[in-house]
DNA sequence: GCCCAGCCATGATCTGGATCAAAGAATAAA
DNA sequence: TTTATTCTTTGATCCAGATCATGGCTGGGC
């Protein structure tokens, strides 16, 4: 399908952190696996010790393929900051966009050999890796870690199905306004900002998402600003006027 | 929302197996568990018989809601025989069923302690109940088993991006192929006939999983019909004329 | 048997969002 | 700075599938 540079094209950078792991220095990568791994499933030192030896970081620029689908599924990831997209496509080209990967979410967990998906950077991404092969085993012998994982996983599953209410039964407007709710809660949840919401993605993302066309996306985001419902600011962000209003309108009330 | 009949109604009877579990004497409801969890999961004895004793079976009659988005998450269920559907509504009554389960699925895992969707039977079902803290520290003491749950729930994300491909993307001929095919497989996989293919739900349930009206699915079956990809049998089955015909309509080549 | 209530099919019409087309903005390259 | 190039907005038109309406079929209750 698509050209994978897997072995790291030149806008890929690695490096790994098996040797920075004494105490007190703690890797940009491994800050990123505290978070989403400890605080939940409070990993005790011995196991983060192990999990900070198979971690390494890579860095793409905007526009990257970071794996194709039908691949081989020898890693997974997480986000350490970014933006990341998942996609699956039809032969004639037609996509649907299936995610968006902000810091803190982990992606190409595959249950065949291969991955089910594309991953591609939205915007310039820095990447935490967790080889497969040592991945599993370090779950076999960690079952809080499986949990943590089991949990997320769970998780996603639902939003999954919201996403499916959401493509089968929603208009446009709420789409639209469904998808801006999303992007302000995830903000919240991850301690930014939630109301003037980044958007970094751009209009065909957004419409690869919700399955509509770029100028369905465009001329909504127009009604929804001149009925005062959001405003558009300088550096893709939205400025969310009235949040019930928008709650409202998420779900066709 | 819906009301909720969860400490069994008049047409539920409850039977425990906790004193079925003697060597050789399966109870229908373990051969399920057997059949789902421990052949990938390869259980030991012991866990087995811990398994079993916190088994218990139920019947439902067709059209009885098992359970109701947003109540206490407190069963963890394994269909035996028949079909249950899965859907969340929008207030205004939009539906989106967003999963068929047929026999050896789990339905109800819940990651918050309430369920995000409501489950009802489609055909007269008989199911097995887990009850959840118990399953919780079945599953802290056997990782095998949680394992084996987690995977499931990979499988289970990889098929709702597969149906949210569908819901974005697909029209509604690719829709109601893609839909047998999904039947076909499943029949396959559970070691049934996969050709003349049981279609146990109505035209309404149909459309509201492929996110169309009655009248479109029923208009469609009828096209598919005339141009002899399919023929409607006796008893709610579908015979697949061509099956890589189908398989090509399913994906718009 | 008969009646009633859901289902299912099919016709007629309508419409939300797609498609086609083209003119601004923004960003990057030269 | 000028010039490509890509992204966004907006307008005009079209159409797949929704909606509205009707009749036929089937199965369950009495």
């Amino acid at each position: 399908m698509t050209h994978i540079d897997f072995a790291y094209g030149r806008d890929a950078t690695v490096q790994t952190n098996a040797k920075s792991d004494a105490a007190g220095e703690i890797h940009p990568c491994s800050a990123c696996t505290v978070r989403t791994l400890t605080v939940c499933a409070a990993l005790e030192a011995e196991e983060l010790r192990r999990l900070a030896e198979i971690l390494q970081t890579t860095r793409f620029d905007a526009g990257h393929t970071v794996f194709g689908e039908g691949e081989p599924a020898e890693t997974l990831y997480n986000v350490t900051s970014g933006t990341v997209k998942v996609y699956k496509l039809l032969p004639d080209g037609r996509r649907q966009i299936t995610g968006f990967l902000l810091p803190g979410d982990f992606f190409g967990l595959s249950v065949n050999d291969s991955y089910a998906y594309t991953a591609e950077t939205v915007t310039p991404v820095s990447l935490c890796r967790f080889p497969r092969r040592r991945m599993e085993a370090l779950l076999d012998e960690f079952p809080k870690m499986q949990r943590r994982l089991f949990s997320m996983a769970s998780n996603e599953l639902a939003a999954a199905q919201d996403q499916m209410l959401l493509l089968g039964r929603k208009t446009a407007k709420e789409k639209i306004c469904s998808f801006l709710l999303l992007l302000s809660q995830r903000a919240s949840r991850r301690g930014h900002k939630t109301n003037p919401v980044h958007v970094p993605m751009s209009r065909a993302d957004i419409a690869d998402y919700l399955g509509l066309t770029t100028e369905t996306v465009s001329r909504t985001f127009t009604q929804l600003k001149t009925s005062r419902v959001i405003s558009l600011l300088e550096g893709n962000k939205v400025q969310i006027q009235d949040m019930d209003d928008l709650l409202e309108l998420a779900e066709g009330a």
